[in-house]
DNA sequence: AAAAAACGTTAGCCTTCGCTAACTACGTTA
DNA sequence: TAACGTAGTTAGCGAAGGCTAACGTTTTTT
C-alpha cells in the first residue's frame, strides 16, 4: 500500500527516462539505477498493483497520474535541493548524491521553506 | 562492523541521556525511542561487539571513545540542521524531525557547507 | 516470606529490498 | 531450422531492524 524511499526511486527514474525517451522498459530502469532485473520486476509489480505505474503489452512503463504526482515531487526535490547544496559550494556530484537521499526524508514544510529561501538568496 | 542508521540514532540517544543522568540503561534508550526491549538489547549487543558502547555489571551504558565520535557528530548535525530549518520558518517540531531524519544521509562536505552558512546568515 | 514488578535476554516472526540461479518466451541471426 | 540473445519472471537467500512471547534474575512491595 504505502510508498518507501525504494518505490520513490523507482518512479523519479521512470520519469527521468520518460523524459528521454517514449519507451521505457524494466531492463532500463534496471540499468539506470544499477539494479538487477528481479529487483526491478519485484518493484514494478508492486508499483503497478499499488496503482502508481501501468505496463502496457510489450513492457512500456507509464507513470499513472498518482505516480506521475510522486514522481514529479521527487524530481523537483532532487534539483532544488542539488541547486542549494551547490549554491553554497558543495561539487556537483556530492551534491547530487546527498539530494537523492534528502529528497526522501524531508517534509513538506522543510522543502518549501528551502526552496523559498533559494528563491530569495539567488537574488 | 559498519554502523548503520539505526546504530547512530542509539548512539545519539545514548549520549543525550548520558548529558540528563549518569547512569543510562537499556531500558531508559528503549523509553526515549520508543522500541521495546529486546531490539534495544539486540542494537546494544552489537554496539558493544562493534567498540561503540561498553555495558558494565549494573547495565550501565557507556560510549566508547570511538561512539562518542559517531555520537557527537549526529547530535551537532541534528542541532544545526534544526536550528537552519527554524531559521527559514519552519515549526520546531517538524525541523527536528527532519534534522533527524538528515542528519543521517548527508555527507561532511554538505554538512559543513550548510553549517557554514547557518553562522553568515545569522549575521 | 511470598508476590509482584522491573530489567534484560532468547527464540523466533515479519517486512523491505537487495541478490543469484534458473526458467520461459520471443526475436534475430547463422 | 537451429542456436543464440534479450527481457521478464519465479524461487529462494540474506541482511537490517522492528516486533511479541516467554523466561530468568533481581529488587521492591505487601
Amino acid at each position: 500500500m504505502s510508498l518507501y524511499e525504494s518505490g520513490q526511486m523507482y518512479l523519479e527514474t521512470i520519469y527521468v527516462l520518460s523524459k528521454e525517451k517514449s519507451f521505457v522498459r524494466s531492463i532500463d530502469v534496471g540499468e539506470h539505477m544499477g539494479y538487477s532485473k528481479p529487483s526491478v520486476s519485484r518493484a514494478v509489480s508492486t508499483l503497478k498493483s499499488d496503482g502508481y505505474i501501468t505496463v502496457d503489452e510489450n513492457g512500456g512503463l507509464k507513470l499513472t497520474e498518482k505516480g506521475l504526482e510522486v514522481a514529479e515531487a521527487m524530481y523537483e526535490r532532487h534539483t532544488i535541493l542539488t541547486r542549494i547544496l551547490m549554491e553554497l559550494g558543495v561539487d556537483e556530484e556530492t551534491a547530487a548524491e546527498d539530494a537523492c537521499r534528502m529528497e526522501h526524508v524531508i517534509s513538506d514544510a522543510s522543502f518549501a521553506a528551502i526552496k523559498a529561501h533559494l528563491e530569495k538568496y539567488k537574488k
